[in-house]
DNA sequence: GTTGACCTTACCCTAAGGGCAAGCTTTAGC
DNA sequence: GCTAAAGCTTGCCCTTAGGGTAAGGTCAAC
C-alpha cells in the first residue's frame, strides 16, 4: 500500500529533508515563491509533500544560479498546465547568457592577473611587477 | 620644465580623470583606503596628483576583481618601501585562486544548464525537460 | 543678483540570506 | 508533574560596493 497520509513536517524537518536552511525557507515564503505555509495552533509552519517538492525545485534552481525573481517565473510556469516549453527554454537561455558573460569577465580578470603574477619575481625585493601593473 | 605645481582638483574633476564616480571616491575614503581628503574652507574635498594616482591604482585593482579589503592590503604594500614582492604575489595568487574557483562553479552551472536547455524542445507543448530536470 | 553646476551629508535600496536575541512550544527524561 | 533541552516564532542588524535621491551650502558666469 502506498502511503496515502499526507505527512506534515515542521520547518526544521523540511530543512533537513531539502538541504535548505530554515532561514532560507522563511525567506522564500516572504519573497513570494511559496504560498504562506499553514500553521499549527502554536504558529509553527507545516509543510506537506507537495510543498517539500517545491522547495526541492527551488533548491535545484538556486544551484543553477537562477535568481529568486527568475525562480518565481520558473515556478509560475511549473504550476501552469498551459505553459509552453518554449517559455521555459527562453528563461533558461537568458540565464545561460548571463552565466556565459560572467564567465567571460572572470576569465578576462584571471588572464590579466595571471600575467601580472607571472611577471612578479615574488622575492625579498620591493620591486614588484604586480604593483607596477596596477599603477599604470 | 616639469610642472612643479601640485594641482588640486575637486571630487568631480577627480572622478572625471580617474573614471570613477564621486560616490565611489567618497566610499573609498570612508572605507579607509584613502586618507581623509583635505578640504577647502567650504568643505569641498581636494585631491592632488598623488591621490589621483592612488585612485587610479584602486580602479585598476577593482577591475581585476580585488575586494576593498584586499585593495587595502595592496595599498599598504604599495606604500611600504620595505615590502617584499613575495607578499604582493601571495595576495595576488590568493585572489587568483578565488577567481578560478568562481569560474569553475559557473562553468559547472553552465554545463548543467546547457544540458537541460538542449534537451528541451522549446515548442508549444507543456512537457519540458528543464522543469523535469529541476524537479528531481 | 540670479541661475546653473557643483559640492556636502544623510538616508534608503540592492541579493540572498546569516546570526543573534527574546520569548513561546514541544518533547524527553526523571 | 516538573524541568531542561531542543525547536519554533518574530524582529533586528550585518554583509558588498556602491546607486539614487533629497535638502541644503558654494562657486562661476552672465
Amino acid at each position: 500500500m502506498a502511503n496515502l497520509v499526507n505527512t506534515l513536517v515542521t520547518i526544521g524537518q523540511a530543512a533537513k529533508q531539502t538541504g535548505l536552511s530554515a532561514k532560507m525557507i522563511r525567506y522564500y515564503e516572504e519573497a513570494g515563491l511559496l504560498l504562506k505555509a499553514n500553521r499549527t495552533d502554536a504558529g509553527y509552519r507545516l509543510y506537506n509533500n507537495q510543498q517539500l517538492q517545491q522547495l526541492g525545485f527551488i533548491k535545484q534552481a538556486r544551484a543553477l544560479g537562477f535568481s529568486i525573481v527568475q525562480i518565481s517565473s520558473l515556478l509560475g510556469l511549473w504550476r501552469d498546465p498551459n505553459r509552453s516549453s518554449r517559455e521555459v527554454k527562453q528563461l533558461a537561455e537568458l540565464h545561460l547568457d548571463e552565466i556565459k558573460q560572467k564567465v567571460a569577465e572572470l576569465q578576462q580578470m584571471q588572464s590579466l592577473l595571471q600575467q601580472l603574477a607571472d611577471s612578479c619575481c615574488g622575492d625579498d625585493q620591493p620591486q614588484c611587477a604586480i604593483l607596477d601593473g596596477l599603477q599604470k
